[in-house]
DNA sequence: TATCTGGGTATACGCCGTATACATGCAAGG
DNA sequence: CCTTGCATGTATACGGCGTATACCCAGATA
């Protein structure tokens, strides 16, 4: 009881090569996830990924549930989510580009905050810098947190859609929707004068002005 | 080849009771997963819902992808994104207000167009209503576009937050998110003095405020 | 009446997450 | 030094998943 002991030294540790430790799990699951996606991750497929047996996992991880949330939580703990800018305006611009960058980094990321069910401690960061930043600029605690959710769900968002194209394989669907939605008498979206490839960062800059704008407002009309 | 002939009048059709459909797989579908949520539907539960064996549905649907597809297309269907109304901003509230019953309505919705990868024609309608009713007002196609993707990011998002909770089941993690976060020197959320419970209703009316001020603020920049 | 066929059943395959039981080898203690 | 215990890995198995394949049968068709 005194001692907790540090087990595992692992024998000589000349080549720390070998050794199965949840930080290597954890490491390799990220590698899958970011190779094929969130989805197809496997407990079996990460077994051999490092080389052991399924079961073997189970002695660094409770259960995948457990693997999921300490991924993600492993991606966020080396963000930086506080640019040490000044103005409210900034300090938020810089905070969700920040996060956007490491949703692109990591295109699994968006799925396994909404899959983890509990959410890792980092992810309230974000939340913590707008909070604070707003009420310092007279926005109310209740609709500072408002705008944070706003700013969130705008985020996730545009970067899933970026990681997995918006509507992933649309193609064999543009037919259908032409004729139905051309019956039904609605513009449709050909008719646009779009670029051939979606601009995403011009996208979630504009949108992301639109929403501070929004918050300047309110600001504004708060006094 | 010359007659479409309508198959299955089944028998004397008295009592239309029985007779498996496409139609009655699907509405099966849409009620286990507006009971019990997208994630829990399966194709051999779904089967003794509707009493049959699980392979008599892929005679209706030609996999589950497909009877999904068909799900959120069912649901969007009977939705009225228009309210007739006058001026760019009513319009596009009440569409996105619209869009924000129905996912609230059936909460498996959102979770359902994420999944589908391929998207039913019904979805692109708030984005063609947006789209008209924007340019109309002044704004550029490009950035119509780039405003309705704001908006139903944020629409989607809120109420998948609404509907199972933002972080779920979040206590379990509060007190590592205290100490972590505290320990980082950040404000938590228990120093905030929100409400008890979270009025989303008043949260997404001033989320989609915020928006369209930004909106009405890019429409003025843009003469 | 013989045939065809569309919608149903039965069975099986290869995946999944993980419970359970067992093997092994190193660390500590007499 | 030998024993003991335990942390770590393996082997096997269970129940559930989506769905391919093979069959079966009632009605309509010829």
């Amino acid at each position: 009881m005194a001692k907790t002991k540090d087990r595992r030294p692992p024998s000589a540790g000349k080549d720390t090569v070998r050794a199965l430790t949840r930080d290597r799990v954890i490491e390799a699951a990220l590698g899958l996830i970011d190779r094929d996606g969130a989805d197809s991750l496997t407990m079996r497929r990460l077994a051999d990924a490092v080389g052991v047996t399924p079961m073997a996992l189970y002695n660094h991880v409770s259960s995948k549930q457990d693997l999921l949330r300490a991924v993600a939580a492993h991606i966020l703990d080396d963000a930086n989510f506080d640019g040490g800018l000044r103005g409210w305006r900034a300090q938020i611009e810089f905070c969700f580009r920040a996060f956007r960058a490491i949703c692109l980094r990591h295109p699994g990321l968006a799925r396994l905050l909404e899959t983890a069910d509990v959410a890792p401690a980092a992810v309230f960061i974000p939340m913590d810098i707008t909070v604070r930043v707003l009420k310092q600029a007279g926005l109310s605690d209740l609709d500072s947190v408002r705008a944070y959710f706003t700013l969130v769900s705008f985020t996730l968002v545009q970067t899933a859609y970026q990681s997995r194209g918006p509507y992933a394989d649309l193609e064999p669907s543009e037919k259908i929707r032409s004729e139905r939605i051309a019956g039904r008498g609605y513009t449709t979206v050909e008719q646009l004068s779009l670029p051939e490839d979606w601009d995403f960062d011009a996208a979630f800059a504009f949108g992301l002005r639109l929403i501070l704008d929004g918050v300047e407002a309110a600001i504004g009309r708060e006094h």
